[in-house]
DNA sequence: GCCAACGTTGGC
DNA sequence: GCCAACGTTGGC
């Protein structure tokens, strides 16, 4: 069963556009410092799914990425602890969801990004998934 | 820019 | 092992 994510990044860090442009060689998720979100990365598997969210400047997914490396050391850093997978880009959100809309949504009451809104790396529940791409305006669940 | 929420650190 | 102090994130 393929599990569903969220990464959170400031644009001005580290964009979508910028993620766009490392095309199918994907980008390396580093940088994370937090075990809840290390441990989401640990649990993610090749090929799984995730949305890409704009955190502060936007607040909004703008886009779909894939996971195409499974846990391994975060190359900037040498304490062990601290490991991340790699993304690459996979579609952009027709329509981009914004936190505001999400919020607004019943449906989507028990998304983490609505409850714990620091955690930077997230599960997405399958409905919660398939909500958001009908509201980003994907005719079809990726 | 403020501040609430949360995570981490370190003294005891 | 508790908890106060501190630092960071991110929405507003």
């Amino acid at each position: 069963m393929m599990a569903h994510w969220l990464f959170k990044s400031e644009p001005s860090t580290w964009s979508w556009q910028q993620q766009k442009q490392r095309g199918a060689a994907g980008e390396e998720w580093d940088g994370v410092r937090n075990y809840q979100a290390r441990n989401n990365m640990r649990a993610m598997k090749q090929g799984d799914r995730g949305f890409f969210y704009h955190s502060q400047d936007g607040k909004e997914i703008v886009g779909i990425v894939e996971v195409c490396a499974e846990a391994h050391p975060d190359s900037t850093t040498d304490d062990p602890r601290w490991e991340c997978v790699d993304i690459r880009a996979v579609a952009d959100m027709p329509k981009p969801v914004t936190l505001e809309a999400i919020k607004q949504n019943p449906k989507l009451a028990d998304m983490v990004l609505v409850n714990n809104s620091r955690l930077s790396v997230q599960p997405v529940a399958d409905d919660e998934w398939a909500e958001i791409c009908r509201m980003g305006g994907l005719d079809r669940v990726p």
